[in-house]
RNA sequence: GCGCCCAUCGUCUAGCGGUCUAGGACGUCGCCCUUUCACGGCGAAAACAGGGGUUCGAGUCCCCUUGGGCGCGCCA
């Protein structure tokens, strides 16, 4: 009765989630949302050597920070290995799988043998059909999977179409260890049929394993869930991604100042589009998706591109929300945790305030960080290059020519500065442009910033005043004096 | 080696036989706006991998070539 869409995310816990896995649980993600059906978190750990814990804590950190939820509680699919080799006998009792004692030695001869001889390399059956009598002494055996020998096995893809392969090209693989552990093939299986999944959405990597986990299902004569292979994420060069690509785990995108709704958006339209439509929002995302829409070629990872859709994203969101994100990201984020120190009422009243005018010119959060340095600076503050040679090359002297119109400004406010300012401007027969910057070295340490009148607002007078006076020439040359 | 998948500007893509002298976005390059840098606006360069078919007509369908990718474990 119930024909509710459910869907699973099954990544193996021997590594954090990288950017690929993450593009496939948000496919999982929005088809069960899209259909109102569930998603299913299954970490695949019966590889016992390479699963870590740390890795477990990753892959669900990075889910709740990309906010992909899941139903239910995460199955470990090691905690079923009992269940597991119960359905491994099953076949044996009903016949569909056999007892196989050959040696890791004659597997790997097979293999030398097929490759010399230019034939696939596949597993010759010779177990198939021998008696267990024959069994040499103190072997343990493991139990494969007595697969058809002709026809065909078919997978109907609901991206990749349908495909079929012949069942020759197919061997007898191995369901259950000599150690009695599960092979993930087996695993798979049972796993989500006990799970009642019904979508299979998964890198196209596990496309031929589709065809013999088909095998599986049909032995146990359970139903084949809908299959959906999507295209892998290519590095730059359309090879396969890298490390230094971007095959970094989701918590590395959170380092380098991306927002989870933009890097989702960028990941959506990687391999699946909706017309020429960039921009959705999560509900709109929802909406649109659709598995038939997914595409069959592979994309390659462009950072210019998500950075420029961070971008958009950062300026898009409303200045106390954006704020808050900084916030919950600072500690992440190179040089953050010593911003997040020095947050007080203060700060937070300047940040909220100069936002606007940062968050324009920022494409990460780093970005947003590296741009309010102004407000945490010391003084006197340290200047590049740029900005000192402005100060040197006659900025100084202007300022000490503006400091007394500023200093005696009756009101403090971005439209009193900026009056003062063009006036002073005016007077001297000077450009804007030419006050504006030695100002805004002075008051920054660099030549680029937000708009100088609101820089002078937000640091307030008299923090205002004393970097300009740090600058000033005839303050610099009696604090030479003094020194 | 064998099997499978893929192929439109540098990149992500629109295109689902005629409306394509191929559209959008990012990036690049100009110009404008302008107190810097951004943002924004305007404009430019930039692609149907190659060859055969099918058809009145092909970017769109078929085949081959080439080029990529994935798979071929008692890994997942």
């Amino acid at each position: 009765m119930s024909s509710s869409v459910v869907t699973r995310f099954a990544p193996s816990p021997t590594g954090f989630l990288h950017i690929g896995g993450a593009r496939t649980a948000l496919f999982n993600w929005l088809y069960a949302k899209k259909t109102g059906g569930k998603m299913l978190l299954r970490i695949e750990d019966t590889d016992r050597e390479r699963s870590t814990d740390a890795a477990i804590t990753a892959i669900i950190d990075g889910l709740k920070w990309l906010g992909l939820d899941w139903d239910g509680d995460v199955v470990h699919q090691f905690a079923r290995v009992d269940r597991h080799r119960a359905a491994a006998e099953e076949l044996l009792a009903s016949g569909r799988a056999y007892r196989c004692y050959a040696s890791q030695e004659e597997l790997a001869e097979m293999r030398e043998a097929a490759r010399r001889e230019g034939r696939p390399p596949r597993y010759d059956g010779r177990w198939r059909d021998r008696d267990a009598a024959e069994a040499p002494p103190g072997v343990a055996p493991v139990i494969r999977l007595k697969a058809p020998q002709e026809g065909e096995t078919i997978v109907d893809d609901a991206v990749q179409g349908r495909v079929v392969f012949p069942n020759k090209d197919l061997d007898d693989l191995v369901l259950l260890r000599s150690d009695g552990t599960p092979t993930y093939m087996l695993a798979v299986v049972v796993d989500d049929h006990d799970m009642g999944v019904t979508h299979i959405i998964r890198g196209d990597d596990h496309f031929t394993n589709a065809a013999r986990q088909t095998q599986i299902y049909n032995a146990f004569g359970w139903r084949v869930p809908a299959m959906a292979h999507i295209p892998l994420i290519h590095g730059p060069d359309g090879s396969k991604l890298s490390k230094r690509h971007g095959a970094l785990g989701v918590e590395a995108y959170r380092a380098m100042g991306y927002l989870p709704a933009a890097l989702r958006n960028y990941l959506v339209r990687l391999g699946w589009s909706q017309g020429d439509k960039e921009f959705f929002s999560t509900e709109e995302m929802i909406e649109a998706f659709d598995l038939s829409q997914v595409h069959r070629s592979p994309a390659r990872f462009d950072f210019a591109k998500l950075e420029n859709m961070n971008g958009h994203y950062m300026r898009a969101t409303p200045d106390a929300e954006l704020i808050e994100i900084l916030e919950a990201t600072l500690p992440f984020l190179p040089g953050g945790p010593e911003i997040a120190a020095k947050l007080d009422a203060k700060k937070r009243a300047q940040i909220l305030a100069a936002i606007p005018g940062l968050k324009e010119r920022a494409k990460t959060l780093i970005e947003l960080v590296d741009g309010m340095g102004f407000l945490f600076a010391a003084r006197p503050l340290a200047l590049d290059e740029k900005a000192g040679g402005i100060l040197a090359q006659g900025g100084s002297a202007l300022l000490a020519r503006l400091l007394p119109k500023l200093a005696t400004l009756p009101e403090w406010s971005v439209a009193a500065a900026e009056a003062a300012v063009r006036d002073f401007a005016e007077n001297t027969g000077m450009k804007l442009g030419q006050v504006a910057q030695p100002l805004r070295a002075a008051l920054t340490g660099r030549l680029t910033s937000p708009g100088i009148f609101d820089v002078l607002a937000v640091l307030g007078r008299d923090e205002s005043l004393a970097r300009i006076a740090d600058q000033a020439e005839n303050t610099r040359r009696s604090a030479a004096a003094r020194g």
